[in-house]
DNA sequence: GCTAACCGTAACTGTGTATGTTACGGTTAG
DNA sequence: CTAACCGTAACATACACAGTTACGGTTAGC
């Protein structure tokens, strides 16, 4: 599959987001949390925008916020995201070929049961659940900090 | 997942092997049914010959045959042989953020039963299904063209 | 209004991976 | 001896994506 680190970006940046509901975080702090850089974090929030999961501020103390309940997206929805084609290519192989039909018939129909099966158990967790965690991580991290 | 056609094509030469059991098939001839390049075919029966699948010949009337029952064969075991590595990877976030342990921690466990559900549907599937329908395919075209 | 902190987006680069292609040495049958 | 094979290395090519820079537009606070 993919060398694809997407996935887990887009679910970092949604769970950082989850954890401090109606407050705007920038791009600049998403950025040092997952450790990249502030455009790269503002092309995914475009994406996350066009769902219409977040919503973003321009201007002093702007910045990214959840406008939806994180119960709701499950890590399928954000898998749907980051792989927005197709999981697996196909290969064209020759038409002349006669039994290219019939290979092609069933890694279709086998790798469309398999990616449901897979999507099934993402669509199992959502950001709350993860943020549930996350949450805990973070009191414990700012109360070592005193 | 991947742009990756690996999978797709190690299957088509699986199948292919299986409905002439016992027959050497050339590279070029396998080459010319996936529609590529014999070296590409050559270097994915290396693979093949790796699992213990595929033995091939050198010199005239040489080639590639499959040496096991292809009953024994799932699409998960070409899976596993297409993608060697693991099938998502995950970035590596930022040491000092506080919530990265928690989101890693949910995404590999989440990933990995999602791997292991698409894994189980792979493996309801062999060659030798394939190769059925395959065969029947081949008999027609042969009908055909007399 | 001016400034500084923000976002949105485009453009370019770098990189990793996979396929396509060529080439050459080694092996086998006739 | 030759032609049909494989095995493998050494490229070239293509493509997606992360990284980076840049610039225009927006907003809050002084």
């Amino acid at each position: 599959m993919a060398q694809c680190t997407r996935f887990p970006v887009l679910t970092h940046i949604l769970v950082c987001l989850s954890v401090v509901p109606q407050e705007y975080l920038s791009s600049a702090m998403l950025a040092k949390s997952v450790d990249t850089n502030p455009a790269v974090i503002r092309r995914m929030l475009a994406l996350l925008v066009g769902e219409g999961w977040v919503q973003t501020q321009a201007g002093v103390h702007g910045g990214a916020r959840l406008v939806v309940d994180p119960q709701t997206i499950s890590l399928r929805d954000v898998f749907r995201l980051a792989e927005h084609d197709t999981l697996f290519a196909l290969h064209a192989p020759q038409k002349k070929c006669p039994i290219a039909g019939s290979v092609k018939e069933w890694i279709t129909r086998v790798l469309g049961d398999a990616e449901e099966a897979l999507e099934a158990v993402l669509a199992q967790t959502t950001i709350a659940d993860i943020g549930v965690d996350a949450a805990a991580d973070l009191e414990q991290w700012m109360a070592q900090r005193k």
